[in-house]
DNA sequence: CATAGATTGCTGCGTCGCGCAGTGATTTCT
DNA sequence: AGAAATCACTGCGCGACGCAGCAATCTATG
């Protein structure tokens, strides 16, 4: 019926309030698993956090991109990364274009204990995702996507922006 | 065509992939969004989350459920209320039915000050979400009520296993 | 080509949120 | 009524984090 986006149109408006509400407990269910994965585990939960990001990426990462991926200081990353060295998480390796810089990289078989606690939630994942249509699977990934993007302008603009306190 | 899903087929899988690594990605912003909003307000990351559980339910709650909903333990819980008590975003009330409990809640007009920098974000919001069509928003909001409620007995079963250290 | 400036990663230092363990008050079980 | 569980709170110590300063290296400007 509704062909065109009608942004006062109450249910739609419904809907928004409800995504909206869902999204928080789905990010704090988040947090609370990746508590429950670093206690698992024995490690922090930016530690967790870190190796996740670590992994989702082909290529190694230097210090200072963990760091800004992370949010945290150079110092802390480094810190962060001695632990997950001394852990036998990842090794760190000189760039060979810069030498400023070092690549930090994860070592499969350590990290394959981790990853073997994602897969398994990974199998009643896939059960959750099967009675999704290929469509409505686009439209979530393409969601997070946007979502991600424009988080990131919105930091910036929060950044730019003058406290009020 | 394929009207029935089949868990075999690739490029299926290959949309699983994009919205594993997707997701992620998308948690992450969402940590360091919080993060800015924290710093923004100077407040910690960790209240700004407790304010964001708070205000979605539209009963108060005891120090105990914000302790589980955070993760933390009741004494950082306390303290955390402590904080917030202390910026003036929350009131602590004894609770009539059991004097035992503590009702933490929220005072409107400080707690505006936070939701004003959310509601920034919401109409920037509504322009992503205005070109999802209804059926798209529901899908979204039915992954996450369904990953929420699954993330949830993934953490039971993760405290029930051997730590594996 | 030399030199100033920017960038990268690392290291003391102090801060502070957090978990742990114990306490008193109150409720619930037997 | 007494025992056991639950709730919020409080010292205490740990450790992750931000901050500031450091040397090494790369880049830009004359």
């Amino acid at each position: 019926m509704t062909d065109t986006t009608d942004t006062t149109d109450p249910r739609r408006a419904r809907l928004y309030e409800e995504l909206s509400a869902e999204s928080r407990r789905y990010h704090a269910a988040y947090v609370l698993f990746n508590q429950a994965v670093a206690d698992h585990l024995g490690l922090h939960p930016t530690d967790v956090q870190a190796l996740s990001l670590l992994t989702v990426e082909p290529e190694p990462l230097t210090v200072r991109q963990i760091a800004d991926l992370t949010g945290l200081t150079t110092g802390s990353a480094t810190r962060l990364v001695d632990r997950l060295e001394r852990g036998g998480y990842v090794d760190r390796t000189p760039d060979p274009g810069d030498r400023r810089r070092v690549l930090v990289t994860p070592v499969p078989e350590r990290v394959a204990r981790v990853t073997a606690v994602w897969d398994e939630l990974g199998r009643t994942w896939r059960t959750l995702l099967d009675d999704h249509s290929e469509d409505e699977l686009r439209a979530i990934t393409r969601h997070m996507r946007r979502a991600n993007a424009l988080s990131r302008t919105q930091i910036e603009r929060l950044r730019s922006l003058p406290k009020p306190d």
